[in-house]
DNA sequence: CTTGACTCTGTACCATAGTCCAGACTGTAC
DNA sequence: GTACAGTCTGGACTATGGTACAGAGTCAAG
């Protein structure tokens, strides 16, 4: 038997607020917990590292339903190894696309940087200009 | 002398919803645009550029104040080059961190998919053991 | 056994980013 | 000159992801 967690030492444990985790467990993404006989939620270690899974998701851009995507892999028991794969490959594909987009941007930004002198006015500015045409297929 | 679009058709354009075009100006995205005698509003080439620039930035997932900012660099005469500099600098450090943020779970994904022969229960799923471990530090 | 911190439920509220609608006016094609 | 599509304003409404009470009950230390 491991240690157990109100939901405030839960909260500070993975930092988040208190209302957050209750929020979550309204839209499904941590279970009902245990409950003492007052009505108190108890947790366990379990909870801890779920409760971290989502917030580490949500730190990598990921929406609560595309993370309890995640989640559903991670605990359904009826999920075949198959479906996973394929939810897992979709996620890939998704996260790929968003670093392409992101780096095209990030290296027009860099090329305009490394081109401007940083100092002058703004009409002689080579960031400006470029600016004009980012987002131009 | 270019051509002139109705908020139809610069909607039509961009592809985006006419009500996004007035939320965008209402925001402070969009400049006024000029009016024809009945109230009408009229834009130019200038204007679908803009546009374009708004729905690029958002596909990257810049929040509208991001891409305000963003378009705050583009435009603003008083702007000094070096303060372009700066901010274009800023925004490189925060898409480069995105990138970064989802390299890593790219990989992870990745490594997890190719290890997982894709058939069979979902208990001898290697995807579903390792993602017990996503999050963790 | 009191006091202060904690937790309970339910509801209200916030920001972001739109989207839609009503009722009135306008533009254009036939 | 009459339809019908397009546009106007202002306000209501949506979804997402929380956050903040209020009022009641509970826990734990001294």
């Amino acid at each position: 038997m491991g240690t157990t967690f109100s939901i405030g030492k839960l909260a500070q444990e993975a930092q988040v607020n208190i209302d957050t985790i209750r929020f979550y467990e309204r839209r499904g993404l941590l279970p009902e917990p245990e409950r003492r006989a007052s009505g108190y939620r108890v947790y366990n270690a379990d909870a801890v590292d779920r409760l971290r899974f989502i917030v580490h998701g949500k730190e990598l851009g990921f929406s609560l339903a595309e993370i309890s995507d995640l989640l559903t892999l991670k605990v359904d028991p009826e999920t075949s190894c198959g479906a996973v794969k394929l939810r897992a490959d979709a996620k890939i594909s998704s996260v790929r696309e968003k670093i392409e987009a992101l780096q095209k941007i990030e290296q027009a930004l860099t090329k305009l940087s490394s081109e401007c002198h940083g100092a002058g006015p703004r009409g002689d500015c080579p960031i400006i200009h470029a600016l004009e045409f980012v987002g131009e297929a």
